[in-house]
DNA sequence: TATTGTTATACTCTATAACTATA
DNA sequence: TATAGTTATAGAGTATAACAATA
């Protein structure tokens, strides 16, 4: 339920606190893992030139059908006017560019530029490193459980 | 790696997005995780005139021990001046107060209130009652080890 | 009339540095 | 000199409404 980061250990703070409540609240325990995970997310990304939203826009430009900036709304659970930012940015970069559909001119479809693409493969790499400073504490057994269950409750 | 809130289910737009490389990735998944919680938690308490933050504060306050500010803000990984800002808000609801220990004039101790205790028993039920509505899917035994795994990643 | 993308705005959250009072 | 708490400020994230272009 908070979201700083530091490098302390405030468990083991237990005889100045009772946590008793928050330590076994999944809520709590979800908020404090998303916090210590993009925090590392964030200082994997920032050399590339990506923040983790941008990030997360560009995996699915990069992917294998271009979306619209909708479709990208609507995974993401962004606002539309978010992702106009985002793409803005990202667009800036020189990491993708819009088109315009030609049966709909509405719509936006969001490519990956070459630039975006192999900048993708290397970001990806290194938040993949990063995450296994997160992760170190668990098994692949107990990393694909957690995948699973977190998958449950997402979607 | 979002955090906004709609109601939406963007995996059933799998026709129109590829989302692979994020749907396999734990940190986007707890990042999806914590916005579906924290924005059931919001409404949840703002009934009751509490804010995430808040919530997680009074309930150190709530604990068997009465933290100090620093207590707390290593419990919480907040920054210190933040555990500032939300006792300010708690004070001015009548939850919580701060009290001087006399053995160290410049520690504060945050007791909860009368008021504080039984809003917070409030408060919580209403969280628990919302939790259901995120973890539904999930079997008690599925949420045991969710909590488990959260925990060993967590500290 | 509904939808896609856009602009503008305000509010919350997070991070940082500088300050005070005590120790 | 170091620590607990405070103040101030800026930046990032999030939510909302109103708008233009197109369907």
């Amino acid at each position: 339920m908070t979201d700083s980061m530091t490098t302390s250990a405030p468990v083991d703070d237990a005889a100045h606190i009772d946590g008793s409540d928050l330590l076994s609240d999944i809520e709590f325990l979800v908020a404090r893992v998303r916090a210590i995970g993009s925090q590392h997310a964030r200082e994997a990304l920032a050399p590339h030139g990506l923040r983790v939203r941008g990030f997360a826009v560009l995996s699915l430009a990069c992917g294998a059908v271009s979306p619209t900036q909708r479709a990208i709304a609507d995974f993401l659970q962004l606002d539309p006017s978010q992702v106009v930012a985002v793409i803005d940015q990202l667009e800036a970069s020189g990491f993708v560019r819009r088109s315009q559909d030609p049966r709909d001119r509405r719509v936006n479809i969001v490519e990956a530029t070459e630039l975006g693409l192999s900048t993708y493969a290397k970001a990806r790499e290194a938040v993949r490193d990063a995450r296994e400073l997160s992760l170190t504490t668990l098994s692949p057994d107990e990393r694909e459980t957690l995948t699973r269950l977190l998958l449950k409750v997402a979607f």
